[in-house]
RNA sequence: CGAGGCGUAGCGCAGUUGGUAGCGCGCGUGGUUUGGGACCAUGAGGUCGCAGGUUCGAUCCCUGUCGCCUCGACCA
């Protein structure tokens, strides 16, 4: 399209350059922007709202599987978050302290909460006295701190929105379970909401989450190649119920350890949408969580009629659909297509004189920049429809990339080649051992992404040292 | 934390071999336009990142500092 020269210049091309296309998107579709506060960004309404949307479409699957919201405090004392040794080493470069309050120094330090297992660890502490008070499942939507030296705008910010939930249970198969069971609601999230697949396993020893006993994740591919670690659920064993003393009276009357877990999803996961879906064009968001699903932009709006049809379609569609009508007159038409189009709006209404005078209008879809001429009586339920469809191609446009960017290894040139040409994720047999995945990762900067579940028998050889190998790892570069 | 680069209007940039600053886009107002980023007219907007120093005079030169970007290192 020859009239879309100037626009592309306005955004870096996706292909060149997608750090800065990211950081464009962001800004010009006005999602976030940049404060005072290093490392933190502020998310504008139409980000917010995607977020708003994410949130009430996990916390109903939540609500359904039993979890219970809470809210605990922001602050945590440091004697608190040093009980588990793995825990506090892991997370202890990045924690900022509050050493100050009300013009005196505090006696003890307190912690901005970068996770929050250990106030929910001390908190069940008390509440657990009997096998009757398990499980307890419980979460919280709220803000988390990590002194992150290179922040992104929702990939990786010094403060973010998140949900984390922390669950107690009596037996070791119960915790599992819910690991899992979270993970596969995480995986909904991501795939039927957001539409984009993922990859779902268990993290390598070296990969998982400070003080946990096995890390399991959904990982997701992005426009590039590159992969994002999208949402993390952890099973603890006995490793904070013991240091933490939750313990119970199970029905023989003897006192065990609880069994633990926590799992969280972030706004991380609307990084994940733009730069999944984006393209040249801009942000592209799938209708189930797009703020706004359908805009109708009138054409010549000043002649007689057309700003009142539009108003009329406009309430009509308010029932069913989250719609926006453009009646901004200090723009011209082909500005508001394009403008729609860049904030990924993912049908578009348009409707003129001509138009009206037939009964019809025009819809334009986002993903394909396909047009259909439909009846006004009928555009309801072929906007559903259309919706529908989008949502459905848009996942499958992910999936096809997932699949033809992921390719097999059976030794290191396979591996450096493949990474290389695809930058993608790579199939390899692992040994087990850590410094093979430090070699990989020195080699060709990708990181143990996850063990699949759905595992593959690719070779028995270990793709880095040769050695007998049984797991096979998903390997890729990360954001 | 190491190496390099950059800080001038909301954004992108020019400029002053030292004399208090300009362009494009965007923004306000009025009008003409409106089926793929319209046009005319007229406005508003700047302690030239910050702090010292040199100088009659610093946005420009010097020193320090802070911030941002790129590449490394690090990264539940």
């Amino acid at each position: 399209m020859s009239n879309n020269k100037e626009f592309v210049k306005e955004i870096t091309n996706i292909e060149e350059d997608i750090a800065k296309w990211y950081t464009d998107i962001v800004k010009k579709a006005d999602l976030a922007d940049y404060t005072d506060t290093k490392g933190c960004i502020a998310i504008k309404p139409y980000g917010y709202a995607i977020w708003e949307n994410i949130q009430k479409y996990t916390d109903d699957l939540f609500k359904k599987s039993g979890v219970e919201n809470v809210y605990f405090p922001v602050l945590i004392p440091e004697s608190l978050l040093q009980k588990e040794k793995d825990h506090v080493e892991g997370f202890a470069p990045e924690v900022a302290w509050v050493t100050q309050g009300g013009g005196e120094e505090l006696e003890e330090k307190l912690c901005i909460r970068p996770t929050s297992e250990t106030m929910f660890s001390n908190l069940y502490s008390k509440w657990l006295s009997s096998w009757r008070d398990l499980p307890m499942v419980y979460n919280q939507w709220c803000n988390v701190l990590r002194w992150e030296k290179e922040t992104r705008p929702f990939l990786r910010s010094r403060e973010f929105l998140w949900q984390e939930g922390h669950t107690i249970h009596a037996t070791e198969e119960e915790a599992k379970e819910r690991t899992i069971q979270m993970l596969e609601i995480y995986e909904r999230v991501i795939e039927d909401l957001l539409a984009i697949p993922v990859v779902k396993g268990e993290k390598t020893p070296s990969e998982k989450f400070a003080g946990a006993e096995s890390t399991y994740t959904v990982e997701t591919m992005m426009h590039d190649g590159r992969a994002l670690q999208s949402g993390t659920s952890h099973y603890f064993g006995q490793n904070f119920t013991k240091p933490f003393d939750i313990k119970f009276q199970n029905k023989e009357g003897k006192e065990e350890y609880a069994y633990q877990t926590s799992w969280g999803v972030s706004t991380r996961l609307i990084g994940g949408v733009i730069m999944a879906h984006g393209d040249n064009r801009g942000l592209k968001l799938p209708p189930k969580v797009a703020p706004i699903q359908v805009v109708i932009i009138p054409i010549a709006a000043h002649k007689e009629g057309v700003t009142e049809k539009a108003q009329e379609i406009y309430n009509e569609l308010l029932q069913k659909y989250r719609v926006k009508l453009d009646l901004r007159d200090s723009y011209s038409t082909g500005y508001k297509f394009n403008d729609w189009e860049m904030r990924g709006v993912p049908v578009r209404i348009e409707m003129g004189p001509r138009d009206i005078e037939n009964g019809v209008c025009i819809l334009v879809r986002r993903d394909t920049l396909e047009k259909q001429e439909v009846k006004l009586e009928n555009l309801s339920e072929e906007l559903g429809k259309l919706l529908e469809d989008i949502q459905a191609n848009m996942f499958a446009e992910c999936k096809k990339r997932l699949e033809e960017k992921t390719t097999i290894a059976t030794n290191l040139e396979e591996f450096t080649k493949n990474m290389n040409e695809h930058q993608g994720f790579i199939k390899a047999m692992w040994c087990g051992d850590e410094a093979c995945e430090d070699k990989i990762k020195e080699l060709t900067g990708a990181k143990s992404r996850c063990i699949p579940f759905e595992q593959e028998h690719i070779s028995d050889k270990c793709v880095c040292c040769g050695k007998k190998a049984e797991k096979m790892v998903i390997w890729g570069r990360q954001y």
